[in-house]
DNA sequence: TGTAATCCTTCCAATCATGGGAAGGTCAAG
DNA sequence: CTTGACCTTCCCATGATTGGAAGGATTACA
């Protein structure tokens, strides 16, 4: 199989197997003579395996000790949760971040009239002074997303 | 003022201020006779107004936007709220995206006990070569942050 | 068999906002 | 006058990905 076969069968780009072959995270191919790359269904597989970590946000970092613990039959399933559990947090601190920018902005849209004239609070909050308003009250909707 | 000084003042880094200077967000200084960036209290309340924009995620683009928009009396506030509320949707959906990988996620880790035996849903789960189960279903906690 | 289209190769560059650091000039305090 | 803290420019790195150019290989079709 060549490279463009493995890159449809894995969805995962033609550019990105070459590029996690160079940094380690495959090991290098088989070559034809002319210098193919060719590749395996087990080959494949991984690349799958590849494209559904990074489809869940994890970083190649992790993503190269994930395959690793998927490589090892020994591995503590703990090691892996871990890593799992250390990835959830790490997305959920961003999605309250954007969260609570997403709340200040709509606050600030919301009482903006948005029409013809230059009047804005958008604008005046932006250049105000004072500290920004952390959005009115952390929305009880969003409290399930709070580690506890 | 030093470009230190209204670093401090603006909480902009020297370097984002001359990296801001260097693609035209702001115009260039000027300068001392020995070649220091000179800054007014009007500079920084525009590295201010800067910085602000910054925190609430607008990228640089539209903060150039913005920056014009609150320079122009002419301005209609519609334009300002129509790049806040395009930015909210890009907030929203960003936030969509990570709510449904941390879901997924802590899906596959609630199922995988965590001890020192080798077996672990989230690695079978990667290795899976059915599609990846978006979480149970869209719980309805999130409904609230649909655009409708 | 010729040729054109479609692959493949490597290498380089760009993205976005930011930080790090080197080499060297400037300034203020002691 | 020296020292340390500032400033200058320039280059590099990040992370994951895409784009493209130049050139070789393979395939398909007439």
């Amino acid at each position: 199989m060549n490279i463009g076969q493995a890159a449809a069968a894995s969805g995962v780009s033609a550019k990105m197997i070459r590029y996690y072959e160079s940094i380690g995270l495959i090991p290098k191919t088989v070559r034809t003579e002319s210098g193919y790359r060719v590749y395996s269904d087990h080959d494949v597989h991984t690349l799958r395996f590849i494209r559904r970590a990074r489809d869940l946000g994890f970083s190649v970092d992790q993503i190269a000790d994930l395959v690793s613990l998927w490589r090892d039959r020994e591995r503590a399933s703990k090691d892996v949760k871990a890593i799992a559990l250390d990835h959830v947090n790490v997305l959920e601190r961003k999605i309250r971040e954007l969260q609570e920018m997403a709340s200040t902005l709509k606050h600030l849209a919301d009482h903006c009239c948005g029409d013809s004239r230059p009047h804005c609070p958008i604008l005046e909050e932006l250049a105000s002074e004072e500290p920004l308003p952390v959005h009115p009250k952390p929305d009880a909707r969003f409290g399930t997303l709070r580690k506890t």
